[in-house]
DNA sequence: AGCAGACCGATACCAAGGTATGGATCGGTT
DNA sequence: AACCGATCCATACCTTGGTATCGGTCTGCT
């Protein structure tokens, strides 16, 4: 697969460096019809899928798309505003990265979008090779950390089948103790202990001490 | 030890609220040698240390106090700026959290500086409850990190005096290996295996497997 | 040559981990 | 009433972990 250059006005057709989760999508919210348009096309001659929302009720009724995926985002529309989209996402659990761009930005808002975590602030009118690495930047740390939260996630959903005791356990487990320890400390014998040990290591699929005392730690008990 | 508040003008007066660390230190670097003045009596005024400099020069050729600190830092001076500053102090691996202060900033260098790691952008004329608000919640963070980085440092430095045999082995541990199967990787007895284990132990002050494999999972092995 | 330290091995012993099997109570559900 | 799951205990058995004490080779440094 060769690969030639020979202008720099060919830069937009080249393809996307690391072809991504290969299923990825650009979210666009802004009011205006044209721009929106012309940002669909620039993502889409370089193949990436994006999906545009006149304002950021329509996106919010649209609900998120469960794929890595990075917004685009206009700072001032009728309604509310990209701050407040921003704002929004934060409190649902939403952890989109968030590419501002703008026409009309002050410093102040500037400082609010980034310390509110934003991925990048870009000036209109915006330059699309500069987009276009923006973007496929946030969409490759979106992918990984969706990757992270994933191995997180299935051990969270394993560690709710473990019993109050179990839980007990683990916990001294985690701390170093001793099984007779940890009985000692619970009010219980020993064999007990083991007995939840094992029931516990069990449902976490756990077969090593190492990899349920990682387990354990993640889950932060 | 009660507080009356009577006015907004005495604000400034208040104490901070978590006396902090007790020892610490607020950085000024701005060539206005008025403001350098203004902000050290501000900062004086509330209990805080503080030490001005004129340049990035000057506070580079002091060195950075090794306690809880923070940097207010002027965008534009003479010499070096407030963003060669930040990158010298990034690249020297001093994570000092910066707060610019500056009364000419343009959005894309308040998000150069933000994407930089800084903590906030306040522009000038500052108001002086939010700087002080800023500063203080610097400093906490900078202290939290500290702590937090110290006992990191322990571990790693207790680990140089590991030998190359016994990370071999802890790596195995903590891949959660039996003894005996480290054994067959490392192409040597289980007897040596344990012993290279309690001997990187005993070097890494681990009275349990739990708290060597936390250990282990630190330092990165 | 002498020494320190990393590295490897063996035997022996005891403590701890882990599993299997069997049995018990209690509370809540169907 | 029958059932299930959480909790608890016990005996027995084997594996693994951990330590001590003894021994050895090799490298590098003084």
């Amino acid at each position: 697969m060769l690969e030639v250059r020979v202008a720099q006005a060919n830069d937009r057709m080249r393809p996307v460096e690391a072809p991504l989760p290969g299923d990825c999508v650009v979210l666009i919210v802004d009011d205006d019809d044209d721009f929106r348009e012309t940002l669909g096309d620039l993502f889409t001659s370089v193949g990436l899928p994006s999906m545009a929302f006149p304002s950021t009720a329509a996106l919010l009724k649209n609900g998120l798309p469960d794929k890595p995926s990075c917004m685009v985002l206009d700072l001032r529309m009728p309604g509310a505003s990209g701050l407040d989209l921003q704002a929004r996402l934060a409190e649902m659990g939403a952890r989109v990265p968030v590419i501002f761009l703008t026409g009309y930005a002050d410093v102040p808002t500037t400082v609010r979008a980034m310390k509110a975590g934003a991925l990048d602030f870009l000036p209109k009118p915006v330059r699309e090779q500069e987009l276009l690495d923006t973007v496929t930047d946030a969409l490759r740390r979106d992918h990984e950390r969706r990757c992270s939260e994933d191995a997180d996630a299935e051990v969270r959903r394993l560690a709710q089948s473990l019993t109050p005791r179990e839980t007990d356990v683990l916990r001294g487990v985690s701390r170093g103790l001793l099984n007779k320890q940890i009985a000692f400390e619970l009010g219980i014998t020993e064999i007990t202990v083991k007995m939840h040990r094992s029931s516990a290591g069990r449902k976490l699929r756990s077969n090593s001490v190492a990899d349920l005392i990682k387990k354990v730690e993640l889950l932060g008990l």
